[in-house]
RNA sequence: GGGCCCGUGGCCUAGGCUGGUUAUGGCGUCGCUCUGAUAAGGCGAAGAUCGCCGGUUCAAAUCCGGCCGGGCCCA
């Protein structure tokens, strides 16, 4: 494309690449070259077209991507369709907001259902635009163009032609479900969705006393924290195996659990009562109570059963908070429901799905029932029967879209998906799947599956897959339609611009076959999730192409955040496990979410939301790429930091660098790639050579485990850590001095080979997390000195482990390099010197024969790379007689015991020999003479110091002991001193920006001349170093013409300064 | 109340399944140093009771139990 820029913009890299991609159409051509492959099939969540793209969806979008890629370019033809979930509540509600409807009562009056879906339409499309771009720029490869859309026909067409068969094997069903309701936006929410919306609230929480029929100032106490729903209280659950205790308050008795008696007196200011009886919960079954407001609610006057109004035992009830006896409502509450229908008693649920009092609660018909929940105490207060009333801050599910508190009620009309008859199935499924992390496919998901209830598929609202169900208003007489087709057969009319959406399919009429009379469609529509849950099927088109589906279905692989486990990862298995009797996908990934900075959950109303676009602008897609997948497990939450962003960046610059290096001496020696020249060479390449090409085969074998089992995290990590350890900071230093050579050079032939197929390797495996990146680096670097390369990286195979250029005994034998030059630069900044200045001799006291072999092997490198004249191993023990061991009097054991003799003990113990006394003491106690007399020393009295002599300098290290021998010598010092004045002189040549072949001409001025003598002794060094053609070395009474160079700078060299000129020549 | 996950220097993080020298790496701070690919790199210093308590074991960050704290999910 271009030559490569100074320096990395990850930006400007990836406009170019996605423009090259578009131009060169290079997705389309990866997958037509992957044809023949063997099939490996994902399957694409859908995303929400609502809204837009943030980091959290980014970060899975980017696992995503670099599964797909890695899958192909192993060689696999990846099935990867797109598919947008694009119908339901959010969307409807957005265009409320925008078209200023205050809520679904208004869409008929105001613009009418017609227009209300036409703006619906047109908001997904503005979304859906978006989030293709935004994925298109996070280098997401899915088929677009084929991508399903769960608002078309077709789709929707799958979704029906599932519920007819649901309902053929009894599964769908309608009847009383109490469901979590959102008033405001009118409407039952499915369990996933209550799940989305749990936020703190405040509420009240009251104490109630009921008074016992047939006794005398007897009451039960109960808790509630909704007094609105004490309006249709019922009955009061006790545990049957708890005891609860009689309580005498005054004049009265209280019946209480009796382990939270002292809690409720506590909190009603209560201190003088007594228990005067104790019973079991069973005991109480069957107690009548009179309804607080029986004289205020009809219905509590008209119904009698055995157990209205009555104790009724459960094992739900709970010892942790309020009372121990539990307020039971059927009509606002599943439990309760549950208990009802138990106990046998009719449901009163006198609230409209606004949250409004129906007239069956005359005093506040019209009432929203959370206002009501301040007057209920009033009114129980008047009544004298509030026993204590306060506030309490917990956990209630909100709306996840509009942030309503909801309500609990009890509706007959809804239409559910049955548990029973298929829970065993799911589980069984279930049990197959492959999930990332094992827990959340056996734990979470797996338990919740075994407990799960019915599942809620209808919802009163507009914009969604219509509920296929007609209904004969005469005889009753229902149908579920499976098609279209069948639709068109039974409809008395059809619509001549229909569609499956409202309202065109509520005018569709069927004759009833059994009386005749006009049947209607029931005017819900379904879940989306039902919607998404049939991808496996309706995303490939199955009722018109089962061909395709029977070569894909189920699915190699897909991956969605851990919240789908009940939303998306259910609804699918539910509907395959139905119609397929299998679990739809084989493996999955579930993600853990992104978190802002600082741990807290990213929501609109925090504002703490960051849009993936934004991110891929300010800091670049592959740097978030790779952040986001290296950065911890896939399925741990992580927390969103730019910073560290940033800092993974760094990693990718080094690589760009790495690459620029190789190019700028690869192309001044017009290089060109031979792998097999490299192979034939070998057994004569350097050391480092062979090293380095084991390390490759060592990083791909780590890359490919790690991949496989989608540990995205490991994987990215062996990659960066080898291309900045390995390639970066070891090997490019150890052959920057060949690339120097003489251009035809075998040696530095080898090093360019070496570094190409190490960065081919490298660039090739990396592409799955920084596809930009690589495709850039492969298409100006790799198919610049590489002849017959595709044009895309994409289009070539991952690396495979080549065994014979395996050498772990090489490996082993770098380590201890490693180990050697940390443990000598320690040895070395004990004395402060510095590693520009050479010394005499490196020696190691190896920890083990392997390691002594090894460092033998290394001695050529050794010796350039330690700046020292000798290299040594040494013997263990050998550098004992160097070190001194001195001792120190320990005063405060010995000083009570010598007393006067100490200044005498002092003396004696210097010139006695410390090592023999240590081993001495090792063993128990000595004596020492002083003055004739032998005084008993013993363990703890002495401590002994090891020193070394001032030549001498030593660090510890895994592989042994090593020693920097310090001596100075003449020729030492002029090496050192000439190295320093090169380094400030190559200083000065970048300053120019001088070309790294530009020949010059320097003089340099010692401001002493003994400086000047050591200096000339290694003068060809320096002008060898620096490209001086001409190099003049002056004393401090020269007076050199400065005026005359181009560049002049005063340098201080420790005590000694010196003056430099140069210019180009 | 139940289920699942998490808790490692000031901050972020690896390791935990399979117990074993001095607990990984990074950011930041300080001192030194290296460098004609590098906005990088290296050496060193300071900084951790691996949430707490108990158990198993010769040996626990790791396994087991309990508790505390945080998150998510469900009641």
């Amino acid at each position: 494309m271009s030559p490569l820029a100074k320096r990395y913009e990850p930006q400007v890299v990836e406009e170019a690449v996605l423009d090259y991609w578009k131009k060169n159409d290079i997705y389309e051509k990866t997958v037509k070259m992957r044809e023949n492959g063997p099939r490996w099939n994902f399957l694409e969540g859908p995303p929400t077209t609502n809204g837009f793209m943030h980091v959290g969806h980014a970060r899975g979008r980017a696992m995503k991507d670099a599964q797909l890629r890695y899958m192909t370019m192993r060689g696999y033809n990846v099935w990867r369709r797109g598919g947008w979930d694009m119908q339901g509540l959010p969307v409807e509600l957005e265009v409320e907001r925008k078209e200023g409807i205050a809520d679904k009562g208004e869409i008929e009056a105001t613009m009418g259902m017609d227009l209300f879906v036409q703006k619906c339409k047109e908001l997904v499309d503005f979304y859906l635009e978006r989030w293709v771009n935004d994925s298109v720029r996070l280098g997401l490869w899915l088929d677009y163009p084929t991508a399903y859309q769960t608002r078309r026909d077709d789709y929707i067409e799958h979704v029906w032609h599932f519920l007819k068969l649901a309902s053929k094997k009894g599964l769908l069903g309608r009847g009383y479900r109490v469901t979590p309701t959102c008033p405001r936006c009118v409407t039952a929410l499915s369990s996933h969705e209550v799940s989305q919306g749990y936020k703190t609230k405040e509420d009240p929480s009251i104490y109630v006393k009921f008074k016992l029929v047939d006794k005398e100032n007897e009451y039960l106490v109960i808790w509630t924290t909704t007094p609105f729903t004490l309006l249709s209280n019922e009955m009061v659950s006790v545990h049957p195996d708890y005891t609860y205790v009689k309580v005498q308050v005054g004049n009265e008795y209280w019946w209480i659990l009796k382990d939270l008696v002292e809690t409720v007196m506590a909190k009603a200011g209560i201190t003088d009562y007594k228990k005067v009886k104790k019973l079991k919960g069973s005991k109480m079954l069957g107690w009548k109570y009179e309804h607080p407001f029986k004289n205020e609610v009809p219905w509590h006057q008209e119904h009698h059963e055995k157990y209205m109004h009555a104790v009724v035992t459960g094992k739900h009830v709970t010892i942790e908070d309020g009372t121990g006896l539990v307020h039971t409502a059927p009509g606002f509450g599943p439990e309760d429901f549950e208990v009802g229908k138990e106990y046998g008693v009719p449901v009163l649920c006198p609230v409209t799905n606004r949250g409004l009092f129906t007239d069956e609660v005359p005093m506040f018909e019209g009432k929203y029932v959370f206002d009501v929940n301040a007057e209920v105490p009033k009114m129980l207060e008047k009544k004298g029967l509030l026993v204590h009333q306060d506030t309490i801050v917990h956990e209630y599910p909100h709306c996840w879209r509009c942030d309503t508190p909801l309500i609990y009620l009890a509706d007959k009309s809804q239409w559910f998906l049955k548990m029973k008859g298929v829970r065993d199935r799911l589980v069984k499924k279930n049990e197959e799947i492959e999930w990332t992390p094992e827990w959340a496919g056996t734990g979470r998901f797996g338990d919740w599956l075994a407990n799960a209830d019915d599942w809620c598929i209808s919802r009163s609202r507009v914009w969604g897959s219509p509920l296929p169900v007609w209904v004969c208003p005469d005889c009753g007489h229902e149908i579920v339609i499976g098609s279209r087709e069948e639709l068109r057969e039974r409809a008395t009319e059809m619509p001549k611009d229909f569609e499956m959406h409202r309202p065109w399919v509520d005018r569709v009429v069927i004759k009833c076959e059994k009386c005749g009379a006009e049947m209607k469609r029931e005017p819900f529509v379904l879940d989306c999730w039902l919607d998404s849950g049939m991808a496996h099927s309706a995303s490939v088109d199955y009722l018109r192409n089962p061909e395709l589906f029977k070569e894909l279905f189920p699915y190699d692989f897909i991956t969605e955040a851990v919240d789908q486990s009940r939303g998306w990862f259910y609804s699918l298995l539910y509907t395959s496990v139905v119609m397929h009797d299998k679990a739809p996908f084989k493996a999955c990934v579930s993600q853990g979410h992104v978190l802002d900075e600082d741990g807290g959950k990213m929501s609109k109303s925090k504002g703490n939301v960051v849009w993936a676009a934004d991110a891929f602008k300010g800091l670049g897609a592959d740097p978030f790429r790779i952040y986001m997948l290296s950065r911890s497990a896939p399925w741990t939450r992580t927390n969103y930091s730019p910073k560290e962003i940033e800092l993974t960046r760094r990693n990718l610059d080094i690589l760009w660098n790495v690459v620029l290096f190789a190019d700028t001496y690869m192309d001044l020696d017009k290089f060109k790639y031979d792998e097999k020249r490299m192979r034939k060479n070998l057994a004569k390449a350097d050391i480092e050579d062979r090293w380095l090409l084991s390390r490759v085969q060592s990083v791909v074998k780590r890359f490919h485990e790690q991949m496989e089992q989608h540990l995205y995290h490991h994987a990215s990590r062996a990659l960066l850590e080898f291309m900045s350890e390995d390639l970066s900071r070891i090997y490019l230093p150890l052959v920057k001095k060949r690339v120097w050579l003489e251009s035809e050079n075998p040696r530095k032939i080898m090093a360019y080979d070496v570094m190409y197929y190490t960065l081919q390797s490298l660039l090739r495996s990396l592409n799955v997390f920084t596809p930009f990146l690589c495709e850039k680096l492969h298409l100006d670097f790799l198919s610049k000195y590489g002849d017959g390369l595709p044009e895309s990286i994409n289009m070539t195979d991952m690396p495979e482990v080549d065994e014979k250029l395996l050498d772990l005994e090489l490996e082993a034998t770098f380590e201890v390099l490693e180990e050697l030059r940390s443990a000598a630069s320690n040895a070395r900044n004990k004395r402060g010197v510095k590693l520009r200045h050479p010394v005499a001799k490196v020696m190691l006291e190896p920890s083990s024969p392997e390691v002594a072999r090894r460092a033998e092997s290394l001695r050529e490198i050794l010796l350039n790379d330690l700046n020292t004249r000798e290299f040594e191993v040494v013997k263990s023990g050998a550098m004992d007689r160097y070190a001194s061991l001195s001792i120190k009097p320990n005063f405060k054991a010995l000083g009570p015991r010598v007393k006067g003799k100490m200044k005498a003990l002092v003396s004696v113990l210097q010139s006695a020999d410390a090592s023999k006394l240590r081993a001495e003491l090792e063993k128990g106690k000595t004596t020492v003479v002083v003055d004739g007399e032998a005084i008993e020393i013993l363990p703890g009295d002495l401590e002994f110091e090891e020193s070394l002599p001032e030549h001498l300098s030593s660090a510890d290290s895994r592989i042994g002991k090593v020693f920097v021998d310090v001596t100075r010598t003449k020729e030492l010092e002029s090496e050192g001193l000439v190295r320093d004045v090169t380094r400030r002189v190559q200083v000065m040549r970048k300053e120019l920006d001088l070309n790294v072949d530009q020949d010059i001409e320097v003089t340099v001025q010692f401001s002493d001349e003994e400086s000047l003598q050591l200096a000339q002794m290694h003068k060809d060094y320096l002008a060898t170093e620096t490209r001086a053609q001409v190099l003049d070395l002056v004393g401090p009474k020269a007076k050199p013409k400065w005026k005359a160079f181009k560049y002049v700078k005063e340098w201080d060299i420790d005590d000694l300064k010196i003056k430099v000129g140069m210019s180009p020549v």
